[in-house]
DNA sequence: ACTAATACTATACATTGTGTAGCGAAAACC
DNA sequence: GGTTTTCGCTACACAATGTATAGTATTAGT
Protein backbone atom coordinates (compact mmCIF):
# COMPACT_ATOMS: atom_id res chain seq x y z
CA UNK A 1 0.00 0.00 0.00
CA UNK A 2 1.30 3.64 -0.35
CA UNK A 3 1.56 5.75 2.22
CA UNK A 4 2.63 9.74 3.28
CA UNK A 5 5.16 8.48 6.57
CA UNK A 6 8.03 10.41 5.44
CA UNK A 7 11.29 8.85 6.19
CA UNK A 8 13.48 11.24 8.29
CA UNK A 9 16.62 9.60 9.84
CA UNK A 10 16.94 6.13 10.61
CA UNK A 11 17.44 4.52 14.26
CA UNK A 12 18.82 1.27 12.13
CA UNK A 13 22.84 1.88 12.87
CA UNK A 14 22.11 2.47 16.76
CA UNK A 15 19.51 -0.54 17.21
CA UNK A 16 21.62 -2.87 15.32
CA UNK A 17 24.17 -2.26 18.86
CA UNK A 18 21.64 -1.43 20.87
CA UNK A 19 19.47 -3.70 20.34
CA UNK A 20 21.38 -7.01 21.18
CA UNK A 21 20.06 -8.31 24.61
CA UNK A 22 22.39 -7.05 27.04
CA UNK A 23 24.11 -4.51 25.58
CA UNK A 24 22.78 -1.24 27.20
CA UNK A 25 22.94 -3.07 30.44
CA UNK A 26 26.76 -3.74 29.94
CA UNK A 27 27.58 -0.10 27.77
CA UNK A 28 26.15 1.18 31.00
CA UNK A 29 29.17 0.49 33.19
CA UNK A 30 31.34 2.51 30.55
CA UNK A 31 29.78 5.55 31.88
CA UNK A 32 31.19 5.81 34.96
CA UNK A 33 34.27 3.59 34.70
CA UNK A 34 37.31 4.43 32.05
CA UNK A 35 38.11 0.87 31.97
CA UNK A 36 35.87 -2.49 32.65
CA UNK A 37 36.74 -6.11 32.78
CA UNK A 38 34.74 -9.18 31.50
CA UNK A 39 34.13 -10.27 34.69
CA UNK A 40 32.87 -6.98 36.42
CA UNK A 41 30.48 -7.15 33.85
CA UNK A 42 29.28 -10.53 34.18
CA UNK A 43 29.08 -9.75 38.10
CA UNK A 44 27.74 -6.64 37.62
CA UNK A 45 24.88 -7.62 34.64
CA UNK A 46 23.60 -10.54 36.85
CA UNK A 47 22.62 -13.62 35.05
CA UNK A 48 24.70 -13.02 31.43
CA UNK A 49 25.81 -15.66 30.18
CA UNK A 50 29.62 -15.45 29.67
CA UNK A 51 29.32 -17.08 26.36
CA UNK A 52 26.90 -14.35 25.02
CA UNK A 53 28.86 -11.56 27.26
CA UNK A 54 32.11 -13.16 24.75
CA UNK A 55 30.11 -12.41 22.16
CA UNK A 56 28.76 -8.86 22.83
CA UNK A 57 32.66 -7.70 23.59
CA UNK A 58 33.04 -8.83 20.47
CA UNK A 59 31.04 -7.21 18.35
CA UNK A 60 31.04 -4.08 20.32
CA UNK A 61 34.77 -4.12 19.30
CA UNK A 62 34.02 -4.62 15.83
CA UNK A 63 31.57 -1.81 15.39
CA UNK A 64 34.19 0.23 16.81
CA UNK A 65 32.38 1.25 20.28
CA UNK A 66 35.08 -0.54 22.61
CA UNK A 67 38.22 -0.94 22.54
CA UNK A 68 40.28 -3.69 24.25
CA UNK A 69 43.18 -2.93 26.11
CA UNK A 70 45.71 -6.19 25.81
CA UNK A 71 47.62 -4.11 28.61
CA UNK A 72 49.56 -7.04 30.04
CA UNK A 73 48.54 -10.35 29.05
CA UNK A 74 45.50 -12.32 28.70
CA UNK A 75 44.50 -12.74 31.96
CA UNK A 76 43.46 -9.14 32.89
CA UNK A 77 42.42 -7.56 29.60
CA UNK A 78 40.22 -4.32 30.16
CA UNK A 79 37.58 -2.38 27.51
CA UNK A 80 37.15 1.43 27.37
CA UNK A 81 34.63 3.15 25.36
CA UNK A 82 36.24 4.83 22.06
CA UNK A 83 34.90 8.03 20.85
CA UNK A 84 32.26 6.70 18.81
CA UNK A 85 31.31 4.47 22.04
CA UNK A 86 30.93 7.72 24.20
CA UNK A 87 29.00 9.40 21.92
CA UNK A 88 26.41 6.62 22.62
CA UNK A 89 26.51 8.06 26.45
CA UNK A 90 23.30 10.51 26.02
CA UNK A 91 20.79 7.70 24.54
CA UNK A 92 21.68 5.81 27.57
CA UNK A 93 21.27 8.50 29.90
CA UNK A 94 18.37 9.04 28.19
CA UNK A 95 17.12 5.44 28.47
CA UNK A 96 18.15 5.89 32.29
CA UNK A 97 15.95 8.81 32.81
CA UNK A 98 12.74 6.80 30.58
CA UNK A 99 13.14 3.76 32.96
CA UNK A 100 13.59 6.06 36.32
CA UNK A 101 10.58 7.97 35.25
CA UNK A 102 8.25 5.07 34.43
CA UNK A 103 9.74 2.50 36.36
CA UNK A 104 8.64 -0.58 34.92
CA UNK A 105 11.16 -3.17 36.18
CA UNK B 1 34.88 -10.10 42.53
CA UNK B 2 34.66 -6.83 44.35
CA UNK B 3 34.30 -3.79 42.36
CA UNK B 4 33.48 -0.07 43.14
CA UNK B 5 31.28 0.44 40.39
CA UNK B 6 28.49 2.64 42.25
CA UNK B 7 24.88 1.64 41.03
CA UNK B 8 23.59 4.50 39.30
CA UNK B 9 20.18 4.71 37.17
CA UNK B 10 19.03 1.54 35.42
CA UNK B 11 18.39 1.36 31.65
CA UNK B 12 16.67 -2.04 31.86
CA UNK B 13 13.47 -0.48 31.57
CA UNK B 14 14.26 0.72 28.38
CA UNK B 15 16.10 -1.89 27.95
CA UNK B 16 13.49 -4.63 27.53
CA UNK B 17 11.25 -2.45 25.21
CA UNK B 18 14.19 -0.84 22.37
CA UNK B 19 16.13 -4.01 23.26
CA UNK B 20 13.20 -6.29 21.40
CA UNK B 21 14.32 -6.45 17.45
CA UNK B 22 12.49 -4.00 15.55
CA UNK B 23 11.04 -2.82 17.93
CA UNK B 24 12.74 1.03 17.62
CA UNK B 25 12.95 0.94 14.08
CA UNK B 26 8.93 0.60 14.61
CA UNK B 27 8.30 3.27 17.33
CA UNK B 28 10.13 5.57 15.02
CA UNK B 29 7.30 5.98 12.42
CA UNK B 30 5.29 7.59 15.44
CA UNK B 31 7.60 10.20 15.59
CA UNK B 32 5.70 11.92 12.56
CA UNK B 33 2.95 10.26 12.41
CA UNK B 34 -0.45 10.79 15.11
CA UNK B 35 -1.78 6.97 14.14
CA UNK B 36 0.12 3.96 12.38
CA UNK B 37 -1.88 0.92 10.55
CA UNK B 38 -0.25 -2.98 11.05
CA UNK B 39 0.23 -2.49 7.49
CA UNK B 40 1.94 0.38 6.72
CA UNK B 41 4.80 -0.96 9.74
CA UNK B 42 4.88 -3.87 7.83
CA UNK B 43 5.59 -2.30 4.22
CA UNK B 44 8.49 0.77 6.31
CA UNK B 45 9.71 -2.04 7.90
CA UNK B 46 10.95 -4.04 5.70
CA UNK B 47 11.24 -7.25 6.38
CA UNK B 48 9.50 -7.71 9.65
CA UNK B 49 7.52 -10.90 9.18
CA UNK B 50 3.69 -10.06 10.61
CA UNK B 51 3.91 -13.00 13.62
CA UNK B 52 6.71 -10.99 15.19
CA UNK B 53 5.01 -7.18 14.21
CA UNK B 54 1.95 -8.70 15.89
CA UNK B 55 4.12 -10.03 18.71
CA UNK B 56 5.59 -6.46 19.00
CA UNK B 57 2.40 -4.54 18.83
CA UNK B 58 0.73 -6.58 21.54
CA UNK B 59 4.04 -6.21 23.92
CA UNK B 60 4.13 -2.28 23.55
CA UNK B 61 0.32 -2.09 24.03
CA UNK B 62 0.73 -4.53 27.35
CA UNK B 63 3.78 -2.19 28.43
CA UNK B 64 1.62 1.01 27.80
CA UNK B 65 3.43 2.59 24.63
CA UNK B 66 0.98 2.52 22.05
CA UNK B 67 -2.72 2.11 22.53
CA UNK B 68 -5.01 0.10 19.82
CA UNK B 69 -8.29 2.57 18.63
CA UNK B 70 -10.34 -0.46 17.09
CA UNK B 71 -12.03 2.61 15.74
CA UNK B 72 -14.75 0.84 13.34
CA UNK B 73 -14.03 -2.62 13.36
CA UNK B 74 -11.25 -5.48 13.18
CA UNK B 75 -10.26 -4.43 9.55
CA UNK B 76 -8.75 -1.41 9.86
CA UNK B 77 -7.08 -1.02 13.27
CA UNK B 78 -4.61 1.78 14.17
CA UNK B 79 -2.30 2.17 16.94
CA UNK B 80 -0.91 5.34 18.55
CA UNK B 81 1.53 6.44 21.34
CA UNK B 82 0.63 7.04 24.86
CA UNK B 83 2.32 9.89 27.40
CA UNK B 84 4.60 6.93 28.16
CA UNK B 85 5.54 6.45 24.84
CA UNK B 86 6.24 9.51 23.68
CA UNK B 87 8.60 10.20 26.45
CA UNK B 88 10.75 7.12 24.47
CA UNK B 89 10.75 10.04 21.39
CA UNK B 90 14.08 12.25 22.43
CA UNK B 91 15.56 8.52 22.81
CA UNK B 92 14.87 7.38 19.52
CA UNK B 93 15.75 11.21 18.61
CA UNK B 94 19.60 10.51 19.79
CA UNK B 95 19.88 7.59 18.55
CA UNK B 96 18.91 8.93 15.00
CA UNK B 97 21.44 11.54 15.66
CA UNK B 98 23.75 8.36 16.49
CA UNK B 99 23.19 6.57 13.54
CA UNK B 100 23.29 9.33 10.78
CA UNK B 101 26.88 10.55 12.41
CA UNK B 102 27.92 7.16 12.25
CA UNK B 103 26.68 5.67 9.15
CA UNK B 104 26.99 1.95 10.46
CA UNK B 105 24.25 0.62 8.13
C1' DA C 1 -20.89 -10.09 -7.04
C1' DC C 2 -16.03 -9.89 -7.52
C1' DT C 3 -11.48 -8.49 -6.49
C1' DA C 4 -8.18 -6.79 -3.48
C1' DA C 5 -6.58 -5.31 0.96
C1' DT C 6 -6.25 -5.64 5.95
C1' DA C 7 -4.93 -7.73 10.17
C1' DC C 8 -3.67 -11.08 11.47
C1' DT C 9 -2.63 -16.79 12.61
C1' DA C 10 -0.27 -21.50 11.49
C1' DT C 11 3.44 -24.46 10.53
C1' DA C 12 7.96 -25.86 10.07
C1' DC C 13 12.50 -24.23 10.27
C1' DA C 14 16.74 -21.21 11.34
C1' DT C 15 18.99 -18.42 14.45
C1' DT C 16 20.12 -16.85 18.88
C1' DG C 17 20.65 -17.17 23.88
C1' DT C 18 21.15 -20.15 28.23
C1' DG C 19 22.98 -23.34 32.13
C1' DT C 20 26.47 -25.73 33.36
C1' DA C 21 30.89 -27.34 32.99
C1' DG C 22 35.49 -26.89 31.98
C1' DC C 23 40.18 -25.20 30.35
C1' DG C 24 44.90 -22.96 30.11
C1' DA C 25 47.33 -19.17 31.87
C1' DA C 26 48.55 -15.99 35.27
C1' DA C 27 48.31 -14.15 39.95
C1' DA C 28 47.91 -14.49 44.98
C1' DC C 29 48.80 -16.88 48.96
C1' DC C 30 51.69 -19.25 52.12
C1' DG D 1 57.96 -22.94 44.78
C1' DG D 2 53.83 -25.43 45.13
C1' DT D 3 48.93 -24.92 45.70
C1' DT D 4 44.78 -22.41 45.20
C1' DT D 5 42.17 -18.92 43.14
C1' DT D 6 40.96 -15.90 39.65
C1' DC D 7 40.47 -14.60 34.92
C1' DG D 8 38.94 -14.74 30.29
C1' DC D 9 37.12 -17.26 27.88
C1' DT D 10 35.20 -21.98 25.01
C1' DA D 11 32.08 -26.34 24.53
C1' DC D 12 27.92 -28.78 24.70
C1' DA D 13 23.16 -29.73 24.72
C1' DC D 14 18.94 -27.42 25.16
C1' DA D 15 15.38 -23.57 25.26
C1' DA D 16 13.62 -19.54 23.47
C1' DT D 17 13.01 -16.48 19.87
C1' DG D 18 12.57 -14.95 15.03
C1' DT D 19 11.63 -16.14 9.97
C1' DA D 20 9.55 -17.62 5.33
C1' DT D 21 5.75 -18.80 3.44
C1' DA D 22 1.12 -19.79 3.25
C1' DG D 23 -3.44 -19.16 4.62
C1' DT D 24 -7.96 -17.16 6.79
C1' DA D 25 -11.90 -14.20 8.04
C1' DT D 26 -13.56 -9.75 7.43
C1' DT D 27 -14.30 -5.76 4.83
C1' DA D 28 -13.64 -1.97 1.17
C1' DG D 29 -14.02 -0.64 -3.25
C1' DT D 30 -16.08 -1.15 -8.06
Amino acid sequence: MATELKPIGCVKAATEILGDKWTPQLLRFFINEEVVRFCQLQDLVGGINPRTLSARLASLEEHDIITKLSTSNSTRCEYTLTEKGKDLIPILQDMQTWSDKHQVA
